[in-house]
DNA sequence: AAAGAAATACGAAAAATATCGTAGATACAT
DNA sequence: ATGTATCTACGATATTTTTCGTATTTCTTT
C-alpha cells in the first residue's frame, strides 16, 4: 500500500544513510555536523532530506523526545548489493570480473583482504576437486 | 579554456558512452536505436544529448559528411576507474575488499574469471615467497 | 526542379534533486 | 515569566538533468 522503500537512492540520501549505518540511529544535528566535514549544507536541508526521506520509508524517526531520532529501515548489505547490480550493469556493463580486476588493480589493499579475498575464491571453487 | 572533460557524467550520458564504446564511433540514430532497445528515448533527445557530451568535450563528431559520426573522447578504462572510486566511496565507504567480496558472492561467476582473479592476487602478492 | 525524407540546430518545457527561509512550537536559563 | 536557543514543519526557490517540438538545412527521388 505505502511504505514500500521506493528505489532509486539519490546521492545526497546515500550519504545519509551511510552516517546513520555508520553511526547508529541519529539526530538531524549530528548527521548534519557530520555532513558539515565534507561539505556545507544548510541545518534545514539536511532536514528536509531526511524527512523526504522518512516519506518514503527509508528512515524512521523516534518521536518521543523532541529532538527526533532517525533510525535507517533500510539494510546496509541489501543496499549495497542492490546498488552494486545497478552500477555493474551501468559501469561495466555487467562484468564482475572486470570490475573486481579494477577495484584491486588500482589501489592499495592489505594483506589481510587480499586473504579474505582468497579465501572466497577458495569457497566459490569448492566442491571441484 | 574549453575542452576540459568536465566530470560527473550522468546516467544518460554514460549510457551512450557505453554504446559508442562497445560499438565504436556512431550516428546519432544508431545510438537511438540502441538505446529503444531498452526504453523509449525521441531521436531529437538523443541528438540533444550527444550535443550536450560533445560542448562538455565527451564526444567529437565528425562532421565531413551531413551525417556526423561521433567518436568518444573518454577512455574506457579511465572512466570506469573514475566511476569505481567514486562509488567504492559512496557505496561502501571505500572498502575495496567488501565490494570485491560482494561482486563475486552474489553472483555466477565462471571459473575463467575466478582464475583471472587468483592471477592477479598471486601478482599483487608478488614479492612476498 | 519540386516534393518528400532525414539530419542538425536551438530553444524551451518538464521532471527530478537539492537548498533554504521563515514560522511556530518546545525546552532552558535566568 | 520572559527571553533565548533549538527543533520541526512546510512552502518556495534554485539547480541539474531529461525530454522534446519546431525550424532549417541537406540529400534523394521522381
Amino acid at each position: 500500500m505505502s511504505t514500500e522503500p521506493s528505489q532509486k537512492l539519490t546521492e545526497a540520501e546515500l550519504e545519509i544513510l551511510q552516517l546513520l549505518w555508520q553511526h547508529g540511529p541519529s539526530t538531524v544535528r549530528f548527521v548534519n555536523e557530520e555532513l558539515n566535514k565534507t561539505k556545507e549544507v544548510g541545518y534545514t536541508t539536511t532536514l528536509k532530506f531526511m524527512q523526504i526521506m522518512t516519506e518514503k520509508g527509508m528512515l524512521a524517526p523516534d518521536k518521543s523526545s523532541r529532538t527526533h531520532i532517525y533510525h535507517p529501515l533500510l539494510q546496509e548489505e541489501d543496499t549495497q548489493r542492490k546498488l552494486l547490480d545497478r552500477f555493474l550493469d551501468t559501469a561495466f556493463r555487467g562484468s564482475a570480473s572486470k570490475l573486481v580486476m579494477q577495484a584491486l588493480g588500482n589501489r592499495e589493499t592489505s594483506q589481510e583482504e587480499l586473504d579474505e579475498i582468497r579465501n572466497l575464491l577458495d569457497k566459490l571453487e569448492g566442491g571441484k576437486p
